[in-house]
DNA sequence: AGCCTTGCCTAAATCGTTTTAGTTGGATAA
DNA sequence: TTATCCAACTAAAACGATTTAGGCAAGGCT
């Protein structure tokens, strides 16, 4: 169906290997033949076929990005889907097309590292997936070139977010309009990001010399608007309720308004709130939302960036971590405390 | 690197023939060699290579999607995204991987037909792309099995959801509540599933012998809340403002509600709305807003099995257009007129 | 004239599979 | 005994490219 070098080479009246030649840019090749086997490859639309080329020069120009999460898929979170998309772009800006990871492809079950494989990809991409499990483990190991996410594995190349100074700004900012009692509902914690963050809102708790009482850092959920709202009311319930809540993340924050809407409490006025993430939505609302804004356009891309780097370098010294940093957004959602 | 038949053959001393049989179960294998083989392979790790695969039977198992936007991926639209995920899952559960189509792979534009043919996908689905643009055209006629979204061509296999009832609910639903001005921001203009929706508005309102004052039907733009806000109050500053105005879709009620709150109205009570999609988010926010849900799931769903029908029985006669049904959801954001 | 470059092209092997057309050797039939 | 058949295997040709090794003129040098 599709025209082939051999289709070219014949009306040509040369070669296969001329050609092909022709196309990967080789030196022994006349001006006046390479202009002709252009020309007429143009007018016969013919489209070097990927999976032969793939096959023989053992390079897919495919990339795999591992995407899952236990219930849904990170397409649908606004941050991972926003790095994807960059993630995405750059990746086809290079050449390269991007399959998603799986372990349920068709009957049988694969591990990460078989359909990688099986697809013959040239390097992974490990974004929102269990990074404990022995399948992430096993194909981090592997010969295949990976980049991982917010979740460093010894020297190999990763893309953070400074959750560190993230969650410093935040306690921070809040410490400097005269908040003293802060809670945190954090996320979900099996991941290396909640731990990260929480480890440095006690340290900048801390550093201020303020008291985190019992029950003010709870776990909540990320992109769970109903769990939110229950954790913020219990919050409110105590008899000695925070000024200062902070969220899990973004899509929280319409928690946090029902939450404050059935106290009464108006937020950035009565209660205080702050975000996480930046994603556009909740900066189009009043109260625009306080929040750290993480640069997802700008880790897809240098994710992917640095996967093909990996690929294409494979014997240079592996570029270790790159943080992305952070950026405060005052919103209006955290109120100056008259002291 | 990865293990090949011919590692396999080898180890079991026999030919590469026959350990490929065994993987396609050709009858004429004995059940010790099948046994033997099976058990080999396993211990070795063996997965057959999907590349000389489908270079040597022209089945790649891989389906190609056509998710582009003018400015950014459908990937950031959270109807669009649910529908890829469903989309995506039943590729998946089928044994085919997805890949993204373009036009601008690497240096080189490809058409979006050339982009399936250097993949070698074996049917691509067309959602989140301009319809009428030639490229499409090009190929929705190619020999490449398609199934379409929310726009028919010709007899082709289409999933559809029911724009004409959904919007007709709408208004059926605004006039029973007794609302007698009611305004349409619709989405952009150039896509058949807007043109479906603004048809069955006007179609509706005359069967409810309601009029259409000039200027109640507007045109703004779907995920897009500062424009919807600023239409919303234009159309409040009339001199006959509507009490109902429908939105574009979902994520536009966000700025409706910051419009409200400019005029000090309160939504549901002295103005009425009513978004299109029926996201999870404005289902848990107060107050609820009223919508039409649209089956992303289904519609990603049946969307990859039709696609995969025609690529597995292509002989088969084509089914041509799925409608899927959609449901009024009563929210709390169109108020009861007393009259 | 003979030899060596150099420039330009081609033959053929190869990548890892599938699949068609045999090839075995033993059992059954005539 | 010999022809026939069958079950179970294998050889080899593809699929569409890349790439190595080599061929063949034409021109330059002794």
């Amino acid at each position: 169906m599709s025209i082939t070098i051999k289709d070219v080479a014949k009306r040509c009246g040369m070669s296969i290997s001329t050609v092909s030649k022709v196309f990967n840019g080789y030196p022994d090749i006349s001006e006046d033949t390479r202009q002709q086997v252009m020309r007429i490859a143009r007018d016969m639309g013919y489209q070097p076929n990927a999976l032969a080329r793939a096959l023989k020069t053992n390079r897919s120009y495919n990339l795999g990005v591992l995407f899952v999460d236990d219930n849904t898929s990170g397409l649908m979170h606004p941050f991972f889907a926003a790095m994807l998309n960059a993630f995405k772009s750059e990746a086809e800006a290079k050449g390269y097309d991007i399959t998603f990871i799986n372990h349920k492809i068709g009957a049988s079950d694969m591990t990460f590292l078989e359909h990688c494989r099986y697809r013959n990809v040239d390097g992974v991409c490990l974004a929102c997936v269990d990074f404990y499990s022995a399948e992430v483990a096993e194909l981090v190991n592997s010969d295949i070139p990976t980049a991982t996410v917010d979740h460093v594995f010894n020297n190999r190349p990763c893309v953070a977010s400074d959750n560190v100074s993230g969650i410093r700004m935040l306690v921070n900012y809040a410490a400097s309009l005269g908040h003293r009692r802060i809670a945190y509902i954090h996320g979900q914690r099996n991941s290396s990001v909640t731990e990260t963050r929480i480890t440095g809102f006690y340290r900048e708790m801390q550093a201020h010399g303020l008291a985190v009482p019992e029950g003010y850092v709870v776990e909540g959920r990320y992109d769970d608007i109903m769990c939110t709202r229950r954790l913020m009311l219990a919050l409110l319930d105590r008899v000695d309720p925070p000024t200062c809540i902070l969220l899990p993340d973004d899509a929280s924050y319409f928690g946090a308004m029902e939450a404050a809407n059935e106290k009464g409490l108006r937020l950035g006025q009565d209660i205080s709130v702050a975000g996480y993430d930046g994603i556009r939505l909740t900066q189009s609302l009043h109260p625009k939302l306080t929040t750290v804004f993480q640069d997802s356009e700008s880790m897809g891309r240098q994710a992917a960036q640095r996967l093909i780097d990996r690929v294409e370098h494979p014997n240079t010294a592996p570029n270790g971590l790159v943080m992305i940093p952070v950026r405060l957004i005052e919103g209006e959602t955290m109120a100056r405390l008259i002291q």
